[in-house]
DNA sequence: GTATCACCTGGAGTTAGCTCCAAGTCAAGG
DNA sequence: CCTTGACTTGGAGCTAACTCCAGGTGATAC
């Protein structure tokens, strides 16, 4: 499969594609006889999992040791699992940031609807 | 309450208040006679609900136009709800995102404990 | 009275993560 | 054969959100 193709399936820019492989986030893809790349199956794995991690805001440059880990085979093992243990508790830490933020903004936008009615009577005051 | 005393409860640096101010982030501050900034508890309380904000991830502009509308008053209330509105649901969308990643990393974790198990005994195989 | 310290300002510098660009190659269509 | 279009590269440019810095002021401690 050509960039183009992985780029629209995922929804990841041919650009950012390129740039992950520069970087290392993503394993070289194999290119055919003119060095145009082909991803296969492996590779496009690959990219789904990149792209969920991002997704989730996980740095790049942890995801770049992660992925050099996998390479190196399984006597990485312990020390992916930890990474990947890391993570999930600071996203787990993140995601609960954000309830708190999520219950404060379904706070406002409930005084903010009584205050639309309140003010069809007379006053507001609302911060 | 001195500018390095907000800090100090609210965790950012003294750098960082005085740019919210700066870009209208942050309503300007009164100051004393040798003009250094008092905040008072309304500004505490504006502190607090932007670091809550910009800890989810609520970009910068949107949340300078929110509080450019506060400024403005009671004729803007609709406009900040439907502000308020689309955020929550921006963010309610990330965290859906975050929990799928979250999972995921639960997965894998999952598999790799039983892969460390495994290895012990033998043969392992894991992406 | 001078050293220290927290504060002030405007502006420059930094970081992460892309995103764009110029210049070049190659395969296929007319 | 020449154009078109998708691909290639290395490197420059961009955006958001800080973060740092130089140079200056004013209050307090010695």
């Amino acid at each position: 499969m050509k960039i183009a193709e992985v780029s629209e399936r995922y929804a990841i820019s041919t650009d950012t594609l390129r740039y992950y492989e520069r970087i290392g986030l993503i394993q070289a893809v194999k290119r055919n006889e003119s060095g145009i790349r082909d991803y296969n199956e492996l590779d496009l794995r690959r990219v789904e999992f990149i792209k969920c991690m991002r997704s989730a805001g996980l740095p790049v440059e942890v995801l770049i040791e992660y992925v050099g880990l996998v390479q190196r085979g399984d006597q990485t093992i312990e020390a992916r699992k930890e990474i990947l243990k890391e993570q999930r508790e600071l996203l787990a830490a993140r995601m609960k940031e954000m309830q708190k933020t999520l219950d404060l903004l379904d706070h406002k936008i409930d005084v903010y609807e009584n205050a639309v009615l309140t003010k069809e009577k007379g006053t507001v005051q609302i911060e």
